[in-house]
DNA sequence: TGCCCCCTGCAG
DNA sequence: CTGCAGGGGGCA
């Protein structure tokens, strides 16, 4: 449920399915993804939901908090007591599957029959428990950069500006931008017409101030399509439903499909330090 | 700053 | 079989 919309979505929906409802009991099945005392949040009842950057926060009563990091594969999934998926509208046909499954990590039943499970195929995400007040102690966040529509455009120019590699690596490094992850950093740039491999110290002021644009422009459509799920559908809403973004993406996932500004060109991939890049390669012409 | 690693599973 | 997948930590 990688990028921060994704996160958002289901920040939203668990505030609302899940607010003020009590903690009967948890069955880890994976020991080593947890940390934290599992009996402290038992008998404890949800407050309030906060995200910070792609990290979820679960805020319980008696100053506990359930801090979810998923990573590349992480996945909520509310079931209610009648084993029907909460909130409206019908589940996905790829939803039609037993749970717990095989990637079930985590249990959490409430006292009023739902069940919550956290998925993760691939064991990367995490999961604290650990007292609401010394959440923001967690290295993770405390090194957390700004959300890019917090900060006024000089300041993020200036974060931006003084590093020496890729603008989409520096705009993947959460330390300095907080939420964009490898969907959202593609169509960013190219909302901002920038190659991505274009050095950031190497940016003009209005480039900069055009990719800082961009970057809320994806993130809200992002969050306004409730997501993005890739084609092998590892994020899914709370009620296990897809997220629409995928079918606006700019030019993530498109290779060999025309350019949305049809400027003639025709979507490529190639590597950054690994990760799978995508662009115009007539809007987003490499700068010497 | 760049590489390797953590893992599972699927497409080519 | 190899390569690749919404992330990021540790190491030189």
């Amino acid at each position: 449920m990688p990028e921060l919309p994704e996160v958002e979505t289901v920040r939203g929906q668990l505030a609302k399915a899940l607010s003020g409802h009590t903690i009967s009991e948890v069955i880890v099945h994976a020991p080593r993804m947890v940390t934290g005392e599992v009996k402290d949040i038992l008998k404890q009842s949800i407050q309030t939901v906060r995200r910070f950057g792609k990290v979820l926060v679960i805020d319980c009563t008696g100053n506990i908090s359930v801090v979810i990091h998923f990573k590349m594969s992480g996945q909520l999934i509310l079931i209610q007591k009648d084993g029907k998926r909460i909130a409206g509208g019908h589940p996905s046909a790829d939803w039609v599957q037993a749970l717990p499954s095989a990637h079930t990590r985590v249990t959490f039943l409430f006292a009023n029959g739902d069940t919550l499970y956290f998925n993760d195929q691939r064991f990367f995400g995490w999961i604290k428990i650990m007292p609401t007040d010394t959440v923001a102690e967690l290295s993770y966040l405390k090194h957390l950069g700004p959300e890019p529509w917090d900060i006024a455009d000089d300041d993020f120019f200036s974060r931006i500006h003084k590093k020496n590699k890729a603008i989409k690596l520096v705009i993947l490094d959460q330390e300095i931008i907080s939420g964009v992850g490898n969907i959202y950093a593609n169509d960013a740039l190219w909302e901002a017409s920038l190659h991505p491999e274009t050095i950031a110290k190497q940016l003009t002021k209005e480039q900069v101030s055009r990719l800082q644009s961009g970057i809320i422009t994806v993130l809200k459509d992002g969050i306004r399509y409730k997501g993005a799920t890739a084609a092998d559908a590892k994020y899914v809403h709370l009620d296990g439903m897809l997220g629409t973004y995928q079918h606006h993406a700019r030019v993530y996932d498109r290779t060999g499909e025309s350019c949305r500004r049809n400027d003639g060109g025709i979507i490529e991939k190639f590597a950054v330090a690994g990760r799978g890049t995508y662009i115009c390669p007539v809007c987003q012409k490499k700068q010497s």
